[in-house]
DNA sequence: GACGAGTGGTTGCAAATCACAAGCGGAAGG
DNA sequence: CCTTCCGCTTGTGATTTGCAACCACTCGTC
């Protein structure tokens, strides 16, 4: 990918297209937010497209330095874990709209969708919610947490729609 | 891109990246989406990302396979006119959050934003008479048209910015 | 203090894709 | 005819991808 170089215009959607915008850098983003894994391998090896290591290891290293994502710096052989960044948080509504868009028009498996269809139904407030509860994981923000989270609905609808098809 | 081949999962985001999640597809469906553009020669010559012939060529075929474009079929040296289909269309609050995203995170031009945030604060209600306009222009749809249409308002807005700056 | 499991990666390689420039066959107008 | 416009196609080298194997390091256990 060559998005190091200058940008090939100063438009906001090819901004938005060179920071994110090919076949990987989403996928991680997404097993981030959404899947809630924060280190190397758990990304690999609970990824469902089945990511490779070197492709990880590059968009990992490529979306700290775009400022995406930061990383725990420990000793070489430790665990290290990655936070999202506050530009990174505000990707929910981005992938609100892709899931949307997924959902209406690709097949895809019921209990894959489920997270967008609730995502869908709750709209912009359900997204800052889910946003607030990502500062407070990601970033350490100390705003008052609602109980259950955005996440644990969002998986227990998985989980129903897994156990029910 | 191997997007021909079988999904790698059925999550609806990772279809939404399947279809148009590339460094092209998505420039190539704002500018017709936006800039109005219908003719090949037109996508090529007034890129300002300066996408290459073969790239574009390729892009469009795809697109068409993929049901987000169809292509007139004309004879051989003749001009095609290529239009949006419902999918395509309802990329518009695709491109509205990506706008928004590219807009707070990324340096952008101040002439080339201007449309990202009037699309911004116009909100859902905006993104769906645009999308209601482009049904008229690309899929005949003869829902009534309002005066100025949301091109014009965001065209005009562009202009705008460039003569100020 | 050697061992084995777990950590985050790196390396090599073949295949696919990208980006750039040039050229091509058909159509339309004069 | 000749020129111009039309949508591409064809080379070419450079980059990126996907796959598998391998690596250096740390930590806990014996």
């Amino acid at each position: 990918m060559g998005e190091v170089n200058e940008p090939r215009s100063e438009c906001p959607i090819n901004a938005a297209i060179e920071a994110f915008g090919d076949r990987w850098s989403l996928i991680v983003l997404r097993d981030i937010v959404f899947g809630d894994r924060r280190y190397f391998r758990e990304l690999q090896a609970n990824s469902i497209e089945g990511i490779a290591s070197n492709i990880l290891a590059d968009r990992l290293k490529r979306l700290v330095k775009s400022g995406l994502l930061t990383r725990e710096d420990t000793r070489p052989g430790q665990r290290a874990r990655y936070s999202l960044t506050e530009p990174a948080i505000q990707l929910v509504p981005v992938f609100a709209q892709l899931g949307s868009w997924g959902l209406r028009h690709r097949p895809t498996s019921s209990a894959l969708r489920v997270r967008a269809v609730l995502l869908e139904q709750g709209g912009p407030a359900l997204w800052q919610e889910f946003m607030d509860e990502l500062r407070r994981e990601h970033l350490g923000s100390k705003l008052p947490a609602r109980s259950p989270s955005v996440r644990e609905r969002l998986n227990a609808a998985y989980l129903a729609a897994t156990n029910s098809s």
